[in-house]
Order: structure tokens, then sequence, then C-alpha cells
RNA sequence: GUGGGUAUAGCUCAGUUGGUUAGAGCGCCAGAUUGUGGCUCUGGAGGUCGUGAGUUCGAAUCUCACUAUUCACCCCA
């Protein structure tokens, strides 16, 4: 038998209602804050991850799916939504018509498939290129906190930091590895190799020993220029004013090296169900004017779960308004011509196609959540009336087989 | 990339130191009820025991490899 590949999951029935019930809901709360749907490519050109992602991250050493198309192109399916909306977005000019934009967006990681994770995995994100103010920054946080709202999502933690700007962390990154230097031979092998490429990311190792190293590591806070401060001093206040409650957490870093002034996680049963920041150079490295940007990512399936773990949104089905059975080759041609009279009148109709018993017939209505039932055999045929029966209150009421669409009407 | 668990019917799972024809519950189909669901009873269909090798007179059971799945680490959403 051949199976969907590892790491991928087919979604159908219940579930496939589910995710659009969801979706519905994200939409109109990006609609209200005025961010537009965006959609690009699965692929993009692979040089668009390795500038964005950072060459040296995880992502771009091992993770992406990149393959040569047959014209020698090198391609890589989308392992995030950020930097292929900020490619349409200078391609397309959209700063200024649409500077607010929303995604939902499958990407693909190659990593080992576990709870809430999966190579073909799905993404909810916003970038705004709106400005470059606290506010901004602020607006971003409370459309991601709104959304957890809407969905009855409770106890995500919000944690905030800031890692500053091109000016300061460069500082920084010079006063930790002062730091560290004497305990470099300590630190885990990927911390040693990060100690040179990327400082700022062994603040964020899980590793037991180097946790215990960087425990008394001077904060990033501390080492802010006089502007990054203000900002985040700035946004912490809106978020107090918008009753957002937050932590500040000086050791989030974020993985993907686009990331300048705040960034923020949302923590749900200890892994991160929505990350986000301010990148306010990414625009620029790719080519463009200097514009600044910021934005967020949730991941859809991790947002699943913790709807699923709270029992939000139960009986996600979509219900038959009338299912017709049927008794006889006759009865079945015309109950199929009903089933098509009906649902060009807009009900959700069934009609059995099979030889089986009326029993098993008004079962299957049952499954299906048919709110009506009815049976057409040749007396009903000769006659011209039908038996109409609500399979809730277990009433029948006669009426004229060519009535049926005003009996759904009516009831 | 690293480390553990698991793989038997559509689903959830039993299966004794290795021993005849591999079971149960639920679901499905039919009958009891000649054309009306949920309860009850009766019967029925449905299995390359994940794949391939090995050990053995004999393997669902033991060994190895592979594949899939699941959980954790790394990383990330």
């Amino acid at each position: 038998m051949i199976q969907a590949p590892r790491g991928t999951k087919d979604i159908f029935t219940s579930e496939a209602y589910l995710w659009a019930h969801i979706e519905n809901i994200l939409r109109d709360i990006f609609y209200r804050f005025n961010f537009s749907e965006i959609r690009t490519p699965m692929f993009e050109n692979t040089e668009l991850f390795t500038r964005s992602v950072g060459e040296d991250s995880d992502i771009a050493q091992k993770e992406m799916y990149t393959f040569m198309d047959k014209g020698g192109r090198s391609l890589t399916l989308k392992p995030e939504g950020t930097a292929p909306t900020v490619r349409c977005a200078i391609q397309n000019n959209l700063f200024e018509s649409s500077p607010k934009l929303f995604y939902i967006t499958p990407a693909f990681r190659y990593e080992r498939p576990q709870s809430g994770r999966y190579r073909e995995f799905h993404q909810c994100g916003a970038e705004s290129f709106a400005d470059s103010t606290p506010t901004c920054d602020a607006e971003i946080i409370s459309l991601a906190s709104q959304i957890l709202n809407a969905l009855g999502i409770k106890g995500a933690a919000l944690k905030i930091n800031s890692i500053g700007c091109e000016n300061c962390r460069p500082k920084y990154n010079l006063t930790l590895k002062n730091f560290i230097a004497d305990n470099l031979k300590n630190l885990c092998g990927d911390c040693q190799n990060r100690f040179e490429l990327n400082p700022l990311r062994i603040l964020d190792c899980k590793n037991d020993s180097c946790k215990k190293i960087l425990n008394n590591a001077p904060s990033v806070l501390n080492s802010l220029c006089d502007e990054c401060k203000l900002h985040f001093e700035i946004l912490k206040n809106l978020l107090t004013d918008l009753n957002i409650f937050y932590e500040v957490d000086d050791k989030i870093v974020r993985g993907l090296d686009y990331y300048t002034r705040t960034v923020f996680e949302f923590i749900y049963d200890n892994s991160a169900i929505c990350g986000g920041g301010r990148y306010d150079n990414l625009v620029s490295e790719l080519g463009a004017k200097k514009i600044p940007a910021v934005g967020f990512g949730f991941g859809m399936e991790r947002m699943i779960n913790a709807i699923k773990a709270q029992n939000l949104f139960d009986n996600c089905q979509v219900k038959l308004d009338l299912f017709i059975g049927n008794i006889g080759e006759n009865a079945v041609k015309k109950s199929f011509l009903i089933a098509n009279t009906l649902r060009c009148a807009g009900f959700n109709i069934e009609y059995n196609n099979l030889n089986r018993s009326v029993k098993s017939q008004i079962k299957t209505a049952c499954k299906f959540n048919a709110k009506f039932f009815t049976i057409i055999g040749d007396d009903e045929i000769k006659n011209g009336s039908v038996k109409i029966k609500n399979l809730l209150t277990k009433s029948e009421t006669q009426i004229d087989i060519n009535s049926i669409n005003k009996f759904l009407e009516e009831n």
C-alpha cells in the first residue's frame, strides 16, 4: 500500500471541517485589523531563504526541501511564510497600497516528526510593513492575542524580549563573548560553533550545563542603545494599556537571523504556538529600500492541538437536511432526481443508491446527521405522496411528493 | 542528526515457555420485525499477523535488517 510520505498528514471529513471553521475565524480577525490575504507559491528560488532565514541557521543547513528543476534552477519548498511574503511585497510593490498582509499556508521542513511537528505543516502568519513604531509591534501582538481569544485557547503565555538593532547588538555580542570566553570549553558542541557564528543563540540553548553557565550572563536588555531601550519601554506600556499580560524573558532570541529589536513568543504546553518579532533590515537585505517590518507566525497544528485539548468546537460536521431512502429500481431513480432538484434549491441532500434494508438506510441517515428522512417506493410514486420523518422527534408528516422543497423551507 | 516505545480485522486491543483452523469488543451487512434508527437476541462478511530474511519439525510469538508510526532531544511554528 502506498502511504502518505513521512511527516505528512491527510486532513479529511470532520477534521477538514474543523480546519475550514478555524480559517474562517482567523480571516475574520485579520480583516478587523485591516490585514489582507496573500498567497505565494509553494516554492521559491532557494536564494530567497538562504539570504533571509540565514545561511547558517538550522533551517537552511539541513531542513530545507531543495531541488533542481529541469531548467537547472535551484528551488526550495517554503520553510516559512515571512520571506515569501517580503519577496511578494517587494516584487508587487505592496508596501504603500497594502502594508498589512496575512497568509495561511503549508510550509515544509525536513525534520523528525513528533507531536505538533510535521514535515508539511501549516503556518498562519501576519506581517506589517506599516511603520517602525512600538505601536505597530503592539498591534501585531494584540492581533495574535485576539486570535487566541477568538479561538478560545486559554493558558498561552506571552514572553517578550528585545535583541537590539545593528547599532547595539554587535556591542552586546562582544560583551556576551567576553563573559563566555573562560567557559567556552564547558559549552556543548553546538554552542561552541555558535560562539563565532551567532553568539546570541547560545542564550537559547536547552542544554542544562550551558543553561547553568548562561544563568548569570549579562542581559541583552542592559546593552540596548537609547532608541531600542525607549522602543521596548513604550511597547511594554502599550501592552499593559491593552490588558495583555506578558513576561519579559531576556533569553528569547528566536532562531531566524533576521529579527531586530522586539521578539516574542506565545508558549502553550511548553512549546511555542506562535513566534514573531520585528525585522527592520530584511526588506533592504532582500534588495529593496529600507522598510521596517514586524510579524508573527502561528503553527496551525499546534493551534489545533490546543483547541482539541480544550475540547473547543466539538461536533464539527455538516448536517444533511434530508436523506432520501428508497425501495426498488424505479424508486432509486426517482429519489436521485428528487435529490437533484432539492440540491439545486440549496438543500444538503443524500439519497440511497444501494439495495439495502430500510433499517440500514435510516441508520445511514442518522450517521450523516440528517434532519429528515423519507422513503420512496412504488406506492409513493403511484400516489404522489411521501411520509417525511423528523429523525430527532420521530414525528412523521404525509406530504405531496412535489412539495418536499416547501416542507424543508418551512421546517 | 540522537535516543526510547509500538506495528495483529474498518477502529480499539487480547493472543500463555514457540504448537492444530489467530480471537474479543465496537463498527459493518442480514434476519428476528414481509417498508422505518438508537434497546435486545441470532447469524454473516471481513486478516499477505508492517515488509524481507534467519533460527526451528513448527514463528503473530525468538533473532537481524528495512519501512512506517509515536514520544522525547536538537531545532522550530
